[in-house]
DNA sequence: ACCTATGTTGATAC
DNA sequence: GGTATCAACATAGG
């Protein structure tokens, strides 16, 4: 389920338990999951190493380390951070430090479309979506003949929002995904900056995307929350997605 | 069984 | 350079 809420609690988990606690052995073996990393790279670099913060950027976050460097973990499409989970499973562990105290962080992915890396590099990963100023949001967002909705879910412009926050973003702004990225007019770009701070800071305090108002609708039959007018289907910037035709407007 | 769907990113082609 | 498409992975569901 990651988009930026659920890193974000991802990220607080790891503040919260696993900060101050020392590496002793590394699991990386994994080298899809670790590339460019070769077995044992991650390990030898790390062990020994305390972790002293947890850092988030969008969907990228990272740990710094007392005594190596930074460590990268995405989640990917269907990633998690088990802290301290030893018992069940660890068959989908892809990644995973085992600490001085006997306890564990690991990377548990289903899917491994996440990834670990030492040293990430976020040169090419935009504002975060929660924290983007308006006149920058402006400048970045309302340009080109893409459509809003893929100007959006690009990484590079502004970092964080993933399908399911974009199509609720745009339902809360009442801006068609269809609509040319450079078409819209300030006002209409201030109010989607609005609505996309509002639909992420609410889906972090209620525990995920899932939380919000148009994605349970958003299914072959689905009808708008608000108006009841039956939802628009289509695959907009490669995925599908989902608008009410009259409070969207094309 | 087979086909399609899926929260991600990145490489590639036009 | 901007934009569009497909591939990478693995599973679930019609």
């Amino acid at each position: 389920m990651p988009e930026l809420p659920e890193v974000e609690r991802a990220r607080a988990l790891i503040e919260s338990r696993a900060l101050g606690r020392t590496v002793a052995s590394v699991e990386d073996a994994d080298t899809w999951v670790c590339r460019p990393h070769a077995p044992g790279e991650i390990a030898s670099a790390i062990e020994g190493a305390t972790l002293v913060s947890a850092h988030r950027r969008g969907k990228a976050m990272w740990v710094e380390l007392e005594g190596g460097p930074p460590l990268g973990l995405h989640l990917g499409m269907t990633g998690r951070i088990a802290v301290d989970e030893d018992g069940t499973g660890g068959q989908w562990d892809r990644f995973k430090i085992h600490f001085e105290d006997g306890g564990s962080l690991a990377l548990r992915d289903k899917r491994r479309l996440g990834r670990v890396v030492l040293d990430p590099d976020l040169s090419r990963l935009g504002p975060d979506a929660a924290e983007v100023g308006r006149a920058e949001f402006r400048d970045r967002v309302g340009r080109g003949s893409i459509a809003l909705k893929a100007r959006i879910m690009d990484q590079s412009t502004i970092s964080g929002v993933g399908n399911l926050l974009a199509d609720e973003a745009l339902w809360r702004a009442g801006l068609s995904p269809l609509r040319e990225a450079g078409s819209l007019s300030e006002a209409e770009l201030d109010e989607l900056r609005r609505a996309i701070r509002a639909a992420t800071r609410r889906a972090i305090r209620r525990g995920g995307v899932h939380t919000g108002d148009l994605i349970p609708h958003r299914e072959r039959g689905g009808t708008c929350p608000s108006c009841g007018t039956p939802l628009e289907r289509a695959t907009v910037g490669g995925r599908t997605t989902f608008w009410c035709p009259r409070d969207q407007p094309g």
